[in-house]
DNA sequence: TTGTATGCGTTATCAT
DNA sequence: ATGATAACGCATACAA
C-alpha cells in the first residue's frame, strides 16, 4: 500500500511538515531552497497526495459528478464526453454515474456523492415513477444540502435548480411545414416516456407544430415509447397497423429509430417512399441509413459546456439563467412525396405486418 | 453548505459521538434504545456522513473506478454498463472515467483515483502513443502502490495485472470459413490502432483464420484504421480504390463499420451482392441496416461481470486467473457468393470511387 | 453497553 | 519563510 505521507517527504527534505505541504500545494511562502529540496523528495519517494485528507481540510475536491440517465445512448455519452472534456478544460475531474432510467439507482449515486462532498453536480433529473414531477426524498436532501446543482437536458417543474434544455419547437414547425408541403397530413409521433421532460416537451412542441400548421391534432398518432430501441420497433408494428395508416413519423430519439427501422426493413417498408421518417438525434447510423434519415440535432457538446459554465457560476455563488438551446432539423433523403390522389380517400393501405 | 457532522447526530440523540458512530456504521454494540434515538436523529437532521472522513479512518471507500477508452464507443459503453449494474448488485459504487484514446488524459484519471483512494480499478489500459506496449509512468505507481487493478478488453504485453479479454480466433475462422465457402479469395480488413492490444489481437486472428483456411495472407489488403467512424470512412474508399478488388471485408469495430457503410451506401455499392461485409460489435444500428450485416460480438455484460470478479478478488489478495471470453460468429444477409467466373482474371472493376 | 481519547493525512493558524 | 500545533469528521482501542 501507499504509505508514504506528507510528512516521509518532509523528513527526507529536512523541512517540516508545514513547509512540504506549502510547497506541495502551491503556497507562495516558500523559499526556492526549500521548494527544490521537497520537490526532489517528493518525486524520489513518489509521492501522492491523499485527497481525503486535504479536502477534510480544505473542503474542496476539484471534483464534479455528472449523473446521466442512460449510458448506453449515445445522445448521453455524447452529453458526457462534452462535459467531461469542458471540465478537463478547467482543471475540474468529473465522475461519471449510469441512473440507468432508475430513481433509485439515481438516489444510490446522490447518495454517494454527497457523502464524497464533490463540489458540485450536473444531473439529467428524473421525477419518481409515477408522479413525474416530484423529486426523490433525496434529491430534495442534495439540494437542500447546498450542494451546487445544474439540470441539464432534463428538469423539474417545482424545482428551482439552474436547467440547460433543448427546444424543439423550431425545429418542429420547419420539420411539419416540409411535411405538409410534400403533402403528408397523417403523421404519427413515436414518443419518449411521460416522465422525462424532453419527452413531454418534444410531444408538445410536436402538437404545437401540427396546431401552426393547420393539420389535425389526433391523438390516435401518438405512440408512447420510453426512448429504448424495443419500444421503437413496438412502435413501428403499431404504425404498420394502424387504420390511419399514416403517410408520416417522427421519433422522439436514436434507439427507438433504430428499432422501428428495423422493422420496417423487416416488414419490407420502403423508407422515404411509402414512409417518411424523422427522427431525433443525428447519430452516424442515420447516415448510414439507405435513404439516410431526417433528422433534429442538438448542439450536445454546446449543452455540454453550458452545463459546466453554470455550474461554475454556481459554485462561485451566484445564480446563473436557465439556458435554452434551438434544435436543427436537417431535411435528407428519407423524405418525399406522398402518395396523393383519389386513392387516399380510400385509405390505401400500403402496409403489411 | 451540510455542516450536520456525527457530532450534532449525538448530540441531538443525547448520547456520545462514539455511541452514535456505532449505531450509524453498524457497529453491533449497541443498546436498542440508544439506537432508536440516534437512528431518529439522524433521520430528523438528514445526516449524510462524509466519506472523506470516513475512509480516512477506515481505509475502505466501497468504491471503483472503471477507466474506459472512449465514452462514445457503444462497445465500451455497454461494458461500463454491464459493469455497473454488476458492482451496484455488490454494493459498489461505480464511478466511470473517459481517456478518450488519450494517454495523457488516462493519467490524469489514475492520478485523481490513486489520491482519492478508490478501493478498486478497472480499466482498458492504454500504452504511451508511439510505444504501444509501455504502461506510462503513472500507471506504473498506480500499480507499484498496490491498489487493486483489473485490464479489461485490453492488457499490456509486459505487465503483470489480471485481465479479462476475448479472443476472435473461433469467430475469425468460423467467418473466414463461411467466406471461402461462398467463394470470396480477396477479403479485405479494416483494423484497428495497433496501441491498442484488440487491434494487434484481431489482426493476428484475421491472418491466422486466412491461413487455417489455405488463403493467401495479403498484407495490402490490410487498412488500419483507429477504431473511429471517420477512419472507417477512409477505409471504405480505400477498399474501393483498391487494385485488387477485394470481394469481402471483416471490419474490427461498430464505429468504423458505420462510417464506412455510409461511404458505401453513397456510392452505391451494394452490400451483400458486391462486397460482403462482417464486423465486430454487434450493436443494434448492424440489425437496422439493409440487408442486416454479419458480426462478431463479445459478451460484454460476461466480460463486465468477469471483471468485477476478478477485482474483488484482488481486493480479497488472491490473484485470480486471466480470463479469455470466446467470441461469437453471426451469419446475416450481408454475405453472399462472390462473382466467379473467367471475368474474375480481368480484374472486374466493379466499384466507382 | 457507553464514553473518552487518539489518530487517519492534510491544511490553516499562529507564532517566531 | 518556517515550524509547532490545532482542526477537519469519523472510527476505534481502551477504560469504565
Amino acid at each position: 500500500m501507499n504509505a508514504i505521507t506528507i510528512k516521509d517527504v518532509a523528513k527526507a527534505a529536512g523541512v517540516s511538515s508545514a513547509t512540504a505541504s506549502r510547497v506541495l500545494s502551491g503556497h507562495p511562502a516558500t523559499s526556492p531552497a526549500s521548494r527544490a529540496k521537497v520537490e526532489a523528495a517528493a518525486k524520489e519517494l513518489g509521492f501522492v497526495p491523499n485527497a481525503q485528507a486535504r479536502s477534510l481540510r480544505s473542503t474542496k475536491t476539484d471534483t464534479i459528478a455528472l449523473l446521466i440517465s442512460d449510458v448506453r445512448n449515445p445522445y448521453f455519452s455524447d452529453l458526457a464526453h462534452a462535459v467531461e472534456q469542458q471540465a478537463h478544460a478547467e482543471g475540474i475531474m468529473t465522475f461519471i454515474g449510469n441512473a440507468n432510467e432508475d430513481s433509485a439507482q439515481q438516489d444510490d449515486f446522490l447518495a454517494a456523492m454527497l457523502s464524497r462532498r464533490v463540489d458540485g453536480l450536473i444531473m439529467v433529473p428524473q421525477g419518481l415513477g409515477e408522479d413525474a414531477e416530484r423529486p426523490s426524498g433525496m434529491l430534495q436532501r442534495l439540494i437542500a444540502s447546498g450542494t451546487p446543482v445544474v439540470f441539464v437536458d432534463r428538469s423539474l417543474a417545482g424545482v428551482q435548480v439552474p436547467s440547460i434544455t433543448a427546444s424543439s419547437t423550431e425545429a418542429l414547425n420547419e420539420a411539419i411545414a416540409t411535411l405538409k408541403h410534400l403533402g403528408h397530413e397523417k403523421i404519427a409521433f413515436i414518443g419518449g416516456p411521460d416522465h422525462a421532460s424532453t419527452a413531454r416537451e418534444r410531444h408538445r412542441a410536436f402538437d404545437a407544430a401540427l396546431e401552426a400548421n393547420g393539420l389535425d391534432i389526433d391523438e390516435s398518432l401518438h405512440f408512447a415509447g420510453d426512448f429504448k430501441a424495443g419500444s421503437g420497433a413496438r412502435g413501428a408494428r403499431w404504425l404498420l397497423d394502424h387504420p390511419a395508416a399514416p403517410t408520416a413519423v417522427v421519433i422522439a430519439d436514436a434507439p427507438m429509430a433504430i428499432g422501428a427501422l428495423t422493422v420496417w426493413r423487416e416488414a419490407g417498408v420502403a423508407i422515404g417512399q411509402e414512409l417518411s421518417v424523422i427522427t431525433f438525434d443525428e447519430v452516424d447510423a442515420m447516415l448510414m441509413h439507405d435513404p439516410p434519415i431526417s433528422t433534429i440535432s442538438h448542439d450536445l457538446s454546446g449543452m455540454g459546456r453550458a452545463a459546466v459554465a453554470a455550474l461554475t457560476a454556481v459554485m462561485a455563488g451566484q445564480s446563473p439563467e436557465p439556458e435554452e438551446f434551438i434544435s436543427h432539423f436537417t431535411q435528407r433523403e428519407s423524405l418525399s412525396r406522398a402518395r396523393t390522389g383519389a386513392a387516399k380517400m380510400e385509405g390505401t393501405p400500403t402496409h403489411e405486418s
